[in-house]
DNA sequence: TTGCTATCAGTAATGATTATCAATATTTTT
DNA sequence: AAAAATATTGATAATCATTACTGATAGCAA
């Protein structure tokens, strides 16, 4: 997607709307084949190519939501103990956050469904120091660009000020 | 063409040591590519698929850890509530955890670092009911393979895709 | 209407990862 | 030690999800 400095107004089209119900009417976590698959039952022409515009511009409008930070490459990590991470969704980089991991989580996860439960991760997510610093949105050279983070990211500084200072 | 009794005994390869010696000497968290750049100022001949393969087969025995779940797709949600999710490790089903989430875990997580906390995700693994059923490890078909995840378990029955149906 | 721009379907390109393969290295068995 | 069996490697092709590009179309504002 490129930045463009255009009034941006997104229209809600036909094509939008049903990928929009798909996602509602799919009652688990569809991946973006699933929604395709769903939608082309209702209008057999559309190209998958407007289905990933769509489900990214929903979930950027907030109206649905991705549910992994899929970043585009895999990471590393040496630490074997339990610990926790925070990930900046502009650039993608990670961090160890310092504080205790659970243990009655999976305790608790396991109330619900015949899951067996292996374990938990919890990660943060926010704006590193570095990022903060710049004035615009482009992630750093030294990142792989990640549209769809940072797509994301427009919803959630809506709704932040959890804590705020 | 059988890939019967594993006597599967990794051997800790040139390569593969200096491989793990790069995760661990690489302070922050690397993609495949850093430490790929790294590893070649010891060994400019190594292969990436070497790095690749030596990476999963150091995670599989535990002495290094994947950060994500990268699973191959994103995956929608069309729940806007803050919820947290239980995924199968095997299949890569996700499904809602009736849990309340936190809100003091942010406020936690600030005292670290410069970061500005916008939020978390919390997802539990396992394995799902069905999966749970199979007795073999192949994920079912209506999901893509999930080469990462299940790469330790499937490699055991290498060599056999799934055709026969 | 005229111009602007969002959107579309179709398709090519991209990028990360995985598979394949012949050659080499290491272990195991004889 | 020789032979057999298996693991590993480098190089490269293939795969798969996703993104970018294209020219056409349609909605909205002046």
């Amino acid at each position: 997607m490129k930045p463009n400095r255009t009034t941006t107004k997104p229209r809600m089209t036909e094509q939008r709307k049903i990928v929009l119900s798909a996602v509602r009417k799919i009652r688990r976590h569809p991946t973006v084949d699933e929604v395709y698959t769903h939608v082309r039952r209702r209008l057999p022409r559309i190209s998958l190519a407007t289905v990933y515009r769509n489900l990214e511009l929903l979930a950027a409008q907030g109206l649905i939501r991705q549910v992994d930070f899929a970043r585009p490459q895999q990471r590393y990590d040496h630490r074997l103990h339990d610990h926790y991470h925070i990930r900046c969704v502009q650039c993608g980089r990670v961090d160890d956050v310092p504080i205790d991991p659970f243990s009655a989580l999976e305790y608790d996860a396991k109330c619900c469904g015949d899951y067996r439960v292996l374990g938990h991760r919890l990660e943060f997510y926010g704006v590193c120091p570095t990022c903060q610093k710049r004035k615009d949105n482009r992630p750093p050279r030294t990142q792989k660009a990640s549209p769809r983070l940072v797509s994301a990211r427009v919803k959630t500084v809506n709704n932040r000020r959890e804590g705020a200072e």
